[in-house]
DNA sequence: TTGTAGGCGTTATCAA
DNA sequence: TTGATAACGCCTACAA
């Protein structure tokens, strides 16, 4: 591979003066011929800067980490990776994809200054802030997006939004067509505790409309549509039967919709189904799903187009963290509906049975 | 942030001995009091080696590019990325993810020596090949996964498997099931030319049952579910109607079944619907679908453990490459089954129609 | 067993 | 308008 030097004897210039072409840098200071000369020397050599030489002198690598969900690569991810990834093509940066679990390997490439940035997208996102002594260069910045539980500004920059009044807009709604009996699937037990707003906002939102709640996990290690068949089947076995079931993601509900087709339960007829994300096949789910809009894309883009700002700003860099809010909001297809005649009679008799 | 010298500086020892002992080379030579002595300066000082100055005099990066698909998200690409992922984390790499349509960056990528390999997972794998000439550094690897249309091995190594032969698969299938009037959804017509070998092998393997076949596109532009609809819409507008649609990929065939839902079309009463790559939410949809499993996991591993292999192989840099075949397989759900008795009664005396 | 010196390819500083 | 020189942080002969 030809270098710097390769070109500068080709073109019978200095390497300094191949550097300001190549860059466009102080490019008035130029003279035109001689501009163009390297230029024709870089093409005919098949010239490119190296990437790793420029990195460390000017310690800048042009690639930011993104942090993937654990295990499963799921869809609210996807929806993340694919608005991360436009955005930074758009400014010239390169995407790193850290396997979901790995938290550590983030720490790493931070700390070998192998990545400018590093974004952080999954639950919960609060532990973003674990990152913070993993900087080393001054221009190294922590991103985050999802939904968080506490404070709005956890240290670093955080685009949310907020799971409890999405949680909140999918109870209302069932509360208003008449169910009474709600469930709530989480998934495995241990995703409860990355998710403790929702399952706050679940029971605080029930008893709010007098409407009695439960909770149905699935069994740990399993793809998320295995995970929403053993949920909807679970719930099938509970006494008194939900009359409606709400999947903490769509991808939950997905499988809960197969496996209420399986058990041969009419959606919304004798059971209602509503999701959370709204994830692109949510529309095309059969019925298609009621589910709350949660807005990653939207939040993921303002996230990333504030991140490189920052990064390509050299006049501030201590800029102080600014987070942004986005809402949640109801998308009702035809998954909910009012529960079954027979059902709402006998719950009205049968208060005591729970 | 600490450099070598400083953890020399600390530990009474040369710039050198760090590197050894950090390196763990040489690790015999260097004694065991010293070794600890350095140890405990580097973790006392946070020290962590600059990965640019590392690929500066090592010539690689550790990083592997993985070009994504175009566009939308699909499906299939998840399944890539996540069994490249696994294997990547296994052995110290790291993945750079590169958006669909800009294959030019790939280049890019080789040239300024970011990246030690580059993996090509969309269509036409073929093109692969056009890499070549990006590799700058004796030991740069280019890799392939996907289904080829020619030669097995078109100057990189490929992971590939035949989506005649599974296209074969489905329409077997089909013939097998009574049906004389399959439809092929491939996508939009821009698509047509990605895949000529499933467009060929269908006709082909209908001419040989003596089934009746037709293509139905969808616009270009839009999401994969929406445009499964609207290919699903206008098969059914078609004279003579099709009794089986197959379509090019799953995430299709999931619009397909929520466009023939819409319009009240029964499947597989009515109409059976194929799909093809066996993605996870094929056993999920309703009915579940049928569909040819493509070997992407399987292959996407062999192919990424081969590649690092030879990445870690110091000893020869000019290893021919070698391709490794995977075979398609048909999964029956039940998004199949007989035509209606009606149709293939008037099919019969309807041969004239086409 | 340890250290010294040189170089990887680029950019920045300063001088001409 | 151009060029010499000195880093950037690490590794690797070679020498001690």
């Amino acid at each position: 591979m030809a270098t710097i030097r390769d070109v500068s004897a080709a073109a019978g210039v200095s390497p300094t003066t191949v550097s300001r072409v190549m860059n466009d840098l102080d490019s008035e200071h130029v003279a035109v011929e001689t501009r163009a000369r390297v230029l024709e020397a870089a093409e005919r050599l098949g010239y490119r800067p190296s990437a790793a030489a420029r990195a460390l002198v000017g310690g800048r690598t042009r690639t930011i980490a993104l942090l993937s969900s654990p295990v499963v690569y799921t869809t609210w991810f996807a929806i993340v990776v694919e608005e991360t990834q436009k955005i930074l093509d758009g400014h010239g940066y390169h995407l790193l994809l850290v396997p979901g679990g790995h938290e550590g390997e983030l720490r790493e490439l931070l700390r070998e200054r192998r990545v400018d940035a590093a974004i952080w997208a999954r639950y919960p996102v609060e532990r973003a802030t674990d990152l913070a002594d993993a900087i080393v260069a001054p221009h190294q910045r922590i991103a985050a997006v999802g939904s968080i539980h506490a404070s709005p500004s956890p240290g670093c920059c955080v685009a949310w939004w907020d799971d409890a009044a999405g949680t909140r807009q999918a109870v209302d709604h069932l509360a208003a067509l008449g169910h009474d009996r709600i469930a709530y699937l989480p998934g495995p037990s241990t995703a409860l505790a990355l998710w403790p707003n929702m399952l706050a906002a679940f029971e605080c939102s029930c008893d709010a409309h007098a409407v009695r709640h439960m909770v149905v996990h699935a069994d740990a290690e399993q793809p998320s549509f295995a995970a929403g068949v053993q949920m909807a089947l679970r719930a099938l076995e509970a006494t008194p039967r939900p009359t409606a079931l709400f999947a903490r993601n769509d991808d939950f509900a997905l499988g809960v919709l197969s496996g209420l087709a399986q058990a041969g339960v009419a959606v919304p007829g004798e059971i209602s189904v509503i999701g959370y994300n709204d994830a692109p096949v949510a529309a095309y789910t059969h019925p298609p799903l009621t589910t709350v809009h949660a807005p990653i894309a939207e939040a993921t883009r303002a996230l990333v187009e504030d991140l490189v700002q920052a990064l390509d700003d050299d006049t501030d860099d201590g800029t102080p963290p600014v987070s942004q809010h986005f809402l949640t909001r109801l998308v009702v297809r035809d998954s909910t509906g009012p529960p079954p005649v027979q059902q709402r009679r006998r719950s009205s008799c049968a208060e005591v049975s729970r």
